[in-house]
DNA sequence: CCAAAAGTGTTCCGTCTACACCCATGG
DNA sequence: CCATGGGTGTAGACGGAACACTTTTGG
């Protein structure tokens, strides 16, 4: 192969996965505890190093597949990392991706297997290097667009309840919305489709399950919520 | 130097940068030929390799600095663009910044002497390689932020009429703004001050010079236009 | 005196917000 | 029968959109 720019400096390129679930009305990101050194041991994202043969996207793929076993999962790049000094080893330039699963999609015997756990965002321990900075990137990015892109489905599972779903905004957000307002905006979204299902899970009544109907959106792609 | 990574792969690390200028009511971003091979000659953002002493954000500042004897300019982080085959020559990734300068402020002189010139953005060329994605994403997210992120000063000298400041809207988001209403908007945002200047260069009645307070602007940082 | 750009208010409509009570059911 | 979460409507405030004419002055 023919050397172009020689006489540059290469470095080390990683991704970190900053991967979101939602569980008990809480957001929780996947945390495991760095394997290997310089800092073995402390909490820290999921991440690996970018091969040569593969697109940085794609090792952010693989990444989240070697975690997870899953494909096609919501991600989206958040921003890239350069200081000099963040990796306290090498040179490490890492690109942070954030990633929206359901977490009842996730095998929990992988917890064990992979030594990751959910922790609730509230609750977030001092993170290796600059984790903690990729993880407040990741909640502004999610903040900026829920209101304008279908995100939130990620969070759920196929079917879910309007209060699962408002529980979902309120978390991402912060804040409290009110009930009624939540879901007369909900009825004038038509890809957001009542089922004949009802869950009785977490009410005696029982709540209407509904449905994100995809391809109605993307013949559209419209969100406001 | 003790290695930690050894096994894992390393890559070149680029930065790529979108000057976005404003002038005669229209967006131009500066553009040059590619000065090195593979792709020498063709059209291409202005760039540079990221230096093993430097973070990304430093070597993206340096960058703009050589093309512009400007410092502090505003830049944010577009996008990093990863694709294993994006350099023909050999592996490179690169990260892409967007900057936003008054073109008046640029000296013309460095145009022949880097050989760039500001070309509208809509007779945008072909570009090299992905450089033409990546001035896509830059207005993107000049679009998304522009309304809630004092963006468009950066475009214009520091004493602007309300037209001018409108055309820079109008340009960015592509579609006519009532300038009613506009002007209206502007009166409530108490951080954009009217002064005693009139500017005759435009106008034979003349238009008030207007001016953005940083300072007010910091003490409470919302916008919304 | 006229072309060219600056400047200025009002009305309407749709959207967001605040707010409280009845319903259905399992235990 | 009651505790628990599900479900529903209305009125007022607010903000955005539409819309046309007068002013100033250099040439």
């Amino acid at each position: 192969m023919t050397e172009f720019y020689t006489g540059h400096s290469k470095a080390f390129v990683s991704v970190d996965v900053i991967i979101f679930g939602f569980d008990h009305d809480k957001l929780k990101i996947l945390l495991g505890h760095r394997n290997m050194d310089p800092g073995r041991g402390e909490w820290a994202l999921y991440g690996g190093f970018v091969n040569n043969n593969e697109s940085v996207d794609e090792a952010a793929s693989r990444v989240l597949y070697e975690l997870t076993g899953l494909k096609d999962l919501y991600m989206k790049q958040v921003h890239t990392f350069g200081a000099v000094d963040r990796d306290p080893g090498e040179r490490v330039i890492s690109v942070a991706y954030c990633a929206l699963i359901n977490v009842n999609d996730y095998d929990k015997n992988l917890l064990e297997e992979h030594e990751v756990q959910w922790v609730e965002l509230e609750k977030l321990p001092k993170l290796y290097s600059d984790h903690n900075k990729m993880v407040n990137k990741a909640i502004t990015l999610l903040r900026r667009r829920i209101n304008t892109e279908p995100l939130s489905f990620n969070l759920l599972p196929e079917l879910f309840t309007l209060t699962q779903l408002q529980h979902v905004y309120e978390a991402i957000l912060g804040e409290e919305i009110d009930k009624r307002n939540f879901r007369k905006k909900i009825k004038t979204i038509d890809f957001i489709e009542k089922t004949d299902l009802i869950d009785k899970e977490t009410s005696k009544r029982g709540a209407a399950l509904y449905r994100f109907n995809k391809k109605m959106y993307l013949e559209e792609p419209v969100f406001k919520l």
